[in-house]
DNA sequence: TGATTTGTTCATTTTTATTTGAACAAACCG
DNA sequence: CGGTTTGTTCAAATAAAAATGAACAAATCA
């Protein structure tokens, strides 16, 4: 499974002109329930995370209570295997917990409003590795660069050499912000 | 075309498992070439985006002049289609720019690395809207939620309606951090 | 212990996104 | 003008991601 922030897609917008040209209705009144499936939806497709994943949180948003992974699959209709594989996702960026009710075997999920463990976990998991990754590769990119300019000895090179440590700089930054952003959120 | 913020797929890792048992060899040497195109299509793909527009601007970064499309395509080997789309998407993004050159009438294409300008436009045009429009969203389910509350007399969705009240303070505190990171960005 | 319930895994199917390339338009050239 | 170069568009082909569901394992029960 994976995670991202997303634009829509090339031929997306022309799909919705057609969309509309042919006269989709949409349901005049919306459920609560729907209404929060449909927020998440949204939302989770922001990060590039399947539909069943904002689903799942939609509805566990607005339950009264826990619920079982297969009263999920029945309220949703999707199934099973997405339904655990989603659920272990959403338990694994720490956005649902799952308790025991007594007299039934079955897990029972519930929604948790913790954003800010959310986003801590999603930064520390997903982003700042990416971001380590990425400055020792720059660091393989300027090193090859270097060598160019050095074998050339021409000055060809140079502004290549002057863009990377300019990047460079900004990976720096980039990494700088992070526990910024997670200090702000956590205050 | 879209833009996100991404996880590894769901069965990504087993195909990373079985490609190492099945002994794939990556090449020893890597030229400057290659090496930032791979780093700028790993780039862009956290951000959702196809990996030609990482290919291009991973070609355009280390270019020691600005390149017309057909050179792209060439040295790419990507189609005429993919390289106007993705420098169509690239120049909207304020990540390259394009200049004439005298006595030749193509566009020549170079990259821009005002990475603060390219975040700046991403906030703007990518997510201030999509927050913009949770905001209403988010009303209108606690608005929902509030009618079933009346209607039902009793306290069983008073847990929701809280819940719905902690998102919303969430929402504006997303909404706040934006305006500080664009400051912060160009400071 | 054997039957039943609960939950996971992963090959296959379905859906969605990206790339291609041919058709087209627009600008330039002689 | 007609021919050529440059660049865009979009239907169709291809590639990638997500969903399904059957097979399986593990826990509980009687």
């Amino acid at each position: 499974m994976a995670v991202a922030c997303r634009f829509p897609s090339y031929q997306a917008v022309l799909v919705k002109i057609k969309g509309s040209l042919a006269g989709e209705e949409q349901p005049e009144t919306t459920s609560l329930k729907e209404a929060s499936i449909e927020y998440f939806v949204s939302f989770v497709q922001i990060f590039g995370l399947p539909k069943s994943v904002g689903q799942i949180y939609g509805l566990l948003f607005v339950s009264v209570r826990p619920l079982a992974m297969d009263e999920i699959v029945e309220h949703l209709g999707i199934s099973k295997g997405s339904s655990s594989q989603g659920l272990t996702l959403l338990k694994g960026l720490g956005a649902v917990a799952s308790e025991q009710i007594p007299g039934d075997r079955r897990e029972h999920f519930k929604a948790d409003i913790n954003v800010s463990r959310i986003v801590t976990h999603f930064f520390d998991n997903q982003l700042q590795p990416r971001l380590d990754n990425g400055e020792s590769r720059l660091k393989e990119i300027l090193r090859l660069a270097q060598e160019l300019e050095q074998e050339e000895g021409g000055t060809e090179n140079a502004g290549v050499v002057t863009r990377i440590k300019a990047l460079q700089k900004w990976q720096k930054r980039g990494m700088n912000i992070i526990p910024m952003v997670i200090r702000w959120l956590k205050r």
